[in-house]
RNA sequence: GCGGACGUGGCGAAAUGGUAGACGCAAGGGACUUAAAAUCCCUUGGGGGAAACCCUGUGCGGGUUCGAGUCCCGCCGUCCGCACCA
């Protein structure tokens, strides 16, 4: 029987078509079924897609078909994460409007992943550069402004010199620009801040309830709220040697215990004491003014050295006022962690230590290590930050160092100065305050008015959105929103004087930090949510994206959705139940002899026996194969969707990218790899057309019995089903794929053994062709998550009139993968020698004389009685001789 | 420096403490073909053996266990996150 090729390019579309006109994927808000909500992270529309966006798309929508086809109500939806600095990048550069070149890149990109077959729902879609998003965006920071949330305040803020805007902690990495790759300065700037950190501990709390979530971005985001316990200490000031009689200084420890090893006081150099003390000093004034200009950069930071400046200012030691310690300022005290001040011991931390060794001051080790003579232990190089008990410390001696600690606070708390206690306990975190304001046009503006007389005003309800300007100039760096003729002059809502907009627009990450909940419902005017639909399908059940928004995105929506549940916006803390980081995906690299990179289109690899060469198609000129990495346009070894998808088809794709590697790890794109891919295609739509045929009119009715050919093929189609269904909801896809493969192996075994026998014997018993319609129809139904075109064209070759993407998922036959007799391994000294084969429910009695009657055990045996026999029924015996 | 993950054939990888290497790729051999492609069949961790089968094997060294790729301790290596955080 002739078999035509399976052509992807022609059925594909077509099915995209009918999937399309039915509006099959399009899921209604009010609720029949069970919920659930799958969702990708939504792309940046930066003009195409990416292998890592087909990745991410591929998983989400696998999950998304197997949930529907389970009985879930799927809400699988799409949009646009369309604010940011490339659009207006391209302005710069091709005099493109920045909402021309968006939606034109929205327009191709959604035309990109309308070829990749997903199943998703459109008529949501949301674009956050839309007036009709971001109105709702500014209607909740002006809630979050009364509900204080929301703050507008001075500070030494990370400034982007390339992109000329502000970044948040964040978004620096390395001490760079995260978009822009520069290096990043300090600058004191007015900004608005949300309030993040009055959620630090909530959100630190609420990560050990996340138990859908990767262990690894629990420990990310707790590492970088860094919440650490600590004690508050008032050191009195000898006012005879402060510059303008101050009495004290505060400092934060999480080392209290250690107060007895103190050398010396340290203060940032931009602490105001540090400012005060150099109004009266040109020395100090100096030594501060070179530590500012010493760069932030993390290169500096490392190879900085440790460097200070007494202020001949004396601090008292707490539990002695007659001990001073010298006051010095020092380079690598932080302003804005702690209270910017600290006392050093530097017998217990490695940079204190490095400081009095460079200054003479000495140290004096108070914590001994067990088993250590402490009239002998002494302290050079290596500062010791172990174990230990208390020495040298008074009335802390012979303490460990938790006793101590509680023995330090509990005296100090209990202490006044001034009617205050010298010593408070205080829990500090490593968060930042979240800074929003971001100097450009193409984001959401900020809905507030700076009026002269009234101060900050926000805009009222009904005069939202505050929209952008159309016409913008890009012909000179900084914000165009500033230098606009007319944009920023307003009344004052309040005493309607002259006034100006805030020309600061918000950080997109705020865009991106609800976008899940108004998919809910994208068609509300009147608010950024319906209270009552977005509690019925959040939280998002499966979320799915990269590794690289493990703090930022994340812990942005995390706050972002207390926030609105603060303002009654939503009735949840955590917005995304299940969680998954797909890896990346990756190619070797092509290097020609000038350095050049080649791209993988332009590269022809050929291989004799185990080697492989590469060369360039157009000149034959030899190429150097390089390191396997992350596709990036420097690198120039990105691999096109479209050209796979217009060669080998979207399922060919889609399969690769799931067939591979575990999701979570990277994934290398190779050549070899997706013909394999497409080979598969044509054989499962081969052995689909075989299959029919054998089946030809298998009765309706189920046979009564199957006889042992029918029974091994019913057998491997149940186990097949039941190990995709089990792996398919741990999103183990690669597993998945093995386990279809196996299937279609065994299948077309079967196949064989009935064509070989057709020649010259009768044609296929009924239970067998029965047996073969179902078997083929559970192969169609496992792959049709993963490849969903290749499955309705077998669906319907298979006769169906429905599609496969409407069809129930089949139910496992749990019998039929019992088994009536055991094949058990036998194993003696835990080394398999054996298989004994006893029926199912046969007693350890019943299957320790048939494992003795085995000859490989009376070998080893000898005729010694074995000292013990291990039998774990259903699986594994092992004799102990 | 601190924290974490990972380390299995030529390669990507499987493996609730229970037969290590499923499945795929690559390679080799064969069938079909005038030939090639496609397809189908066989072999493939290492060593020994004619074969049955035996020995050995999951980075290295220990430990727990009847039994360890898996659990524990210590090294080595790779990758990731954080980092003058007091």
């Amino acid at each position: 029987m002739p078999i035509e090729r399976y052509n992807a390019a022609e059925a594909e579309a077509r099915w995209q078509k009918i999937w399309d006109e039915r509006g099959i994927f399009a899921t209604p808000n009010k609720l029949t079924r069970p919920k659930y909500y799958v969702l990708e992270m939504f792309p940046y529309p930066s003009g195409r897609i990416h292998m890592g966006h087909v990745r991410n798309y591929t998983m989400g929508d696998v999950v998304a078909r197997v949930k529907r086809a389970m009985g879930f109500a799927v809400l699988h939806p799409m949009g646009w994460d369309a604010f940011g600095m490339p659009a207006e990048n391209a302005a710069m550069e091709r005099k493109v409007h920045p909402k021309k070149w968006t939606y034109e890149n929205i327009d191709a990109m959604k035309k990109q992943l309308k070829s990749m077959g997903l199943s998703l729902d459109w008529s949501r879609e949301i674009a956050t550069c839309d007036p009709a998003y971001y109105k709702h965006q500014q209607k909740m920071f002006l809630d979050f402004l009364r509900s204080d949330l929301v703050e507008r305040r001075k500070s030494k803020v990370n400034w982007d010199p390339v992109d000329q805007t502000v970044l948040a902690n964040e978004q620096v990495i390395d001490g760079r620009g995260w978009r822009s790759g520069a290096v990043v300065e300090q600058r004191e700037l007015t900004q608005w801040f949300f309030k993040i950190t009055d959620y630090a501990q909530p959100l630190l709390d609420a990560l050990d309830t996340l138990d859908r979530w990767p262990e690894k971005v629990r420990l990310m985001q707790k590492n970088w709220i860094g919440r650490s316990e600590g004690l508050l200490v008032r050191f009195e000031l000898d006012r005879a040697t402060t510059p303008a009689g101050e009495s004290e200084l505060e400092i934060f420890t999480t080392r209290p215990d250690t107060l007895f090893g103190a050398r010396f006081v340290a203060v940032a150099p931009d602490h105001p004491l540090a400012a005060a003390a150099a109004k009266k000093n040109s020395a100090l004034a100096e030594f501060i003014a070179e530590c500012k200009r010493r760069g932030t950069a993390q290169a500096e930071i490392d190879t900085a050295e440790k460097l200070g400046f007494d202020t001949g200012i004396k601090a008292e030691h707490p539990f002695d006022k007659a001990w001073k310690l010298p006051v010095y300022v020092a380079n690598f005290i932080l302003m804005e962690y702690g209270t910017g001040a600290i006392f050093g011991c530097p017998a217990h931390d490695q940079r204190d230590l490095d400081f009095v060794n460079k200054y003479g001051l000495g140290n004096v080790p108070v914590v001994g290590p067990p088993g250590v003579d402490p009239k002998t232990f002494v302290i050079a190089d290596t500062a010791y930050d172990g174990d230990g008990r208390m020495i040298n410390s008074r009335f802390l001696d012979g303490m460990t160092i938790a006793e101590a600690k509680e023995e330090v606070a509990r005296r100090l708390e209990k202490e006044t100065a001034d009617n205050r206690p010298v010593a408070k306990r205080q829990v500090n975190f490593r968060l930042r305050d979240w800074g929003i304001s971001r100097q450009r046009y193409w984001g959401c503006p900020i809905p507030v008015i700076h009026c002269p007389t009234c101060g900050v005003v926000p805009v009222s309800a009904e005069d939202l959105p505050v929209t952008l300007p159309e016409d913008v100039a890009f012909d000179k760096p900084g914000n165009p929103l500033d230098r606009h003729p007319t944009w920023k002059h307003v009344k004052c809502p309040k005493c309607a004087g002259e006034a100006t907009r805030e020309t600061d627009t918000m950080d997109t990450f705020v865009d991106s930090s609800w976008y899940f909940d108004r998919f809910t419902d994208p068609w509300i005017k009147t608010a950024p949510t319906d209270l009552a639909v977005v509690d019925a399908w959040m939280p998002v059940d499966q979320y799915i994206g990269g590794i690289e928004h493990a703090i930022l995105h994340l812990l942005y929506s995390r706050f972002f959705t207390r926030a609105m549940k603060k303002t009654d916006h939503v009735g949840l803390d955590e917005p995304f139940a299940g969680l998954f980081t797909q890896g990346m995906v990756v190619h070797e690299t092509y290097r020609r002899a000038n350095g050049d990179w080649a791209a993988p289109a332009e590269v022809k690899i050929e291989s004799n026996g185990d080697v492989r060469h590469a060369k360039l198609i157009a000149t034959g000129e030899p190429l150097e194969i390089g390191p396997i990495e992350k596709m990036s346009k420097s690198k120039r070894n990105t691999v096109d969707p479209d050209e796979i998808i217009s060669t080998y088809g979207a399922d060919v794709a889609r399969w690769f990218m799931l067939s591979d590697s575990p999701p979570d790890r990277d994934v290398e794109w190779t050549e070899r790899g997706v013909q394999g891919a497409w080979r598969f295609v044509q054989r499962l739509w081969r052995l689909v057309g075989e299959a029919a045929g054998v089946a030809g009119s298998a009765p309706a009715a189920r046979p009564a019995q199957f006889l042992p050919p029918a029974a091994a093929l019913r057998k491997a189609a149940h186990s097949a089903l039941a190990k995709v269904t089990e792996d398919i909801e741990k999103l183990h896809f690669n597993v998945c794929v093995a386990h279809i493969y196996e299937f279609a192996n065994a299948l077309g075994a079967a196949i064989g053994d009935i064509e070989g026998d057709g020649r010259d014997g009768p044609s296929p018993s009924p239970d067998l062709r029965w047996a073969m319609d179902e078997a083929v129809n559970i192969l169609v139904q496992l792959f049709a998550p993963m490849m969903p075109h290749l499955a309705e064209e077998c669906w319907a070759a298979l006769g169906h009139a429905t599609l496969v993407a409407q069809a129930p998922w089949p139910q496992v036959e749990a019998d039929l993968l019992v088994e009536n007799t055991l094949t058990l391994p036998v194993q003696i000294n835990g080394r398999k020698r054996a298989d004994v084969t006893v029926p199912r429910d046969a007693g350890k009695a019943e299957i320790e004389t048939a494992v003795m009657a085995l000859d490989a055990v009376k070998r080893v045996l000898d005729g010694k009685t074995p000292k013990k026999v291990i039998i774990v029924p259903q699986r594994i015996v092992n004799v102990v001789a």
